[in-house]
DNA sequence: TATGAATGAGCATTCATTCAT
DNA sequence: CATGAATGAATGCTCATTCAT
């Protein structure tokens, strides 16, 4: 086992948390390449170097490292997203910021959109066995509100058109959402390009001269 | 086992045909509830009110149930959506025609967009583990081609932007999406504002009078 | 496999029947040999010569092989007590059919018995972990009546004290289990001498002459 | 850890002799609970209020903890019968005072009797996967020297019907074990019952007058 | 020596697949 | 061809035991 290889452990809670990211990490890899019901216990155990029995040391089953990973990696996106919303700039600048974080941590977690989307974090997966009891639900909860939030703020300045608030946020979700998964699937992901879209539409703006 | 009640049967194949689709109507259902690996051939054997054998004599694996389901039932929604195509009214309607029909389809077929979500077919999952194989891939390059023929249409006729028609197929099938998910998931999905969302986007258009 | 080598299976039932028989029988052998805990579901499939998933066609649980196993085959010895006991002769004679019936079945079955004695069947362990859920007490309880009766009719009939009528069953159990494990531990067991210590103890009858 | 509260530690070996003792007594009330395969060895320690590790700087495995336990109480138990053992009282004294003093003892240590039963020591239970390897089986021996001797002196002194002394040593113990057991499920145990029974049985001895 | 986390062999149970009837 | 019981590889989880601290 080789977890923690050189600086001397401090604490055993330092430890601990070594172990349980290690685990979080391996089966953030696994989870993304096998799907949660193909990825084995064992497979995450080796690859983060460690016994089965070490990762029942530290989650009680299965099903908790699923819960752990989605819960704590969204609660990170999350909290990058809340904490640098600047409400004193204008909403197309606040949106792009929003949309560029969000392809920024994509970028640097792309196991765990995999998995997050498969779960329905980011817009609702439509199938009951895809998900794992309700706990992600919540987090999915806790996206719509961001949205939800900008949404309104839009709304409430003017810049967005007064429509059905939840119905715009589902619409916003999903335009971020169609840029991430190109993003993932290696293609380019604009940030001002999705913003644009979100906010103008597809339809022509300025009519070829002469129409 | 009675698949088959009343009208005696005709042909050999006209007796296979109707076990087929017993089972392909069972498993749409038994996914739809339980995602693909929950579901058991047995609980799909039930379902049908057949043998787990006769499953075996209409299918070789489990995975070829799923991707029959996602072949016929996708191709039957894709001819819909061409036979029904007016390329000589305006792209508006076009496109507003497509969502309707979308719409009413998922509504007829709740199961198999549940499923369809959690395989990609309407827009790409990103876990390989989720896919069964390539051949669902296929059928969501079908998809993709539907939209991006439409997006053409639109930027060639100058009803849209002349973007990255890539991007705008991506745009289109997401913003479709988000609707048809809130229409499985209860909600109502509004063709009009579905297609106005994608047209126009979110912005506000008139301007408060004295703005 | 080969449970059933020659004659050609009538009926399903019947060919279920002796699949369940091959099991209860690998099993009691199994469970004799090295306790419930320490015998492997492997363990009794490979003695009866199936496949592990047969016994689970049969048993939902290993708890529910030790269940049926103690239940029908103290059944079966339960119905043979009953069913030859002739209320019409005298006390004695009933008592001593009663202890040479069950030796005889004890050695045709002594696997069994070592497993009732493990599990308190005939008289009870009094460790709650030793148990299997609360089934095994209910058969317990029965052997319990069909001595508390014989004892009861020895009290009326005048030939026995008329004492306690449970102490004196206790008693008539464990002094039958007494000669019933000696027998099991390859000692002689005698009927007689089992009804004779029960009816008269173990005191000197007839003193010596000149003491 | 607290084993060990007020009075300071005078030896290394008293520090050692208190561990082993809270590791043996917590052994005996969850042995008692659980049975010995369910009793894990972190529950044992955690009733100790130690550390597993601990448990093993004590003991070498599971199996020598049950063996401790059994031998040291046991021979506890075997001393207490012998030191006051008095040779030059009436038989039937003698054999009441060791009656008294077993359900005495029982009374104090009910956990250990339930596991001795499960054990097979007080009277041979016939299921070799219930043994713990050998030793139990020699501290069996003692307690049937222990009868043996009795019972011997008992035919020799003329007050026990000259038959076979093992078989009512057997005889012996058996009641004895029927008296205990009655007594630990909660219920009244006599020890001049038991000897009663044990010397007279069951039958009637003062005939109904004009019988 | 006490500690308690790491270890991994071991086992019950599931379920896709086969095949005799 | 339908049937459904038999099959056995695969896997989640447990727990006695070890060992670094």
């Amino acid at each position: 086992m080789n977890v923690l290889p050189d600086r001397p452990l401090r604490t055993r809670d330092e430890a601990r948390a070594l172990f349980r990211n290690a685990i979080l990490d391996a089966a953030e890899e696994v989870f993304a390449e096998s799907g949660f019901h193909g990825a084995r216990i064992q497979d995450i155990a080796a690859r983060a170097r460690i016994a089965v029995g070490t990762v029942y040391n530290h989650f009680a089953q299965k099903d908790d490292i699923l819960k752990a990973l989605l819960e704590e990696r969204s609660e990170e996106l999350l909290a990058e997203l809340q904490s640098s919303d600047e409400p004193s700039t204008s909403f197309r600048d606040r949106l792009q910021a929003c949309v560029a974080r969000t392809l920024g941590y994509v970028d640097r977690h792309r196991a765990f959109f995999a998995i997050a989307n498969e779960h329905g974090l980011f817009a609702g997966s439509a199938s009951p066995g895809a998900r794992i009891e309700a706990r992600p639900v919540e987090k999915a909860e806790k996206f719509r509100a961001v949205f939800r939030a900008l949404v309104d703020a839009g709304i409430r300045s003017g810049e967005l058109e007064p429509l059905d608030a939840d119905a715009l946020a589902r619409f916003l979700a999903a335009t971020m959402r169609a840029f991430v998964l190109s993003s993932l699937a290696g293609g380019d992901a604009d940030a001002a390009l999705t913003v644009d879209l979100f906010l103008h539409g597809a339809s022509r703006r300025s009519p070829a001269p002469g129409t």
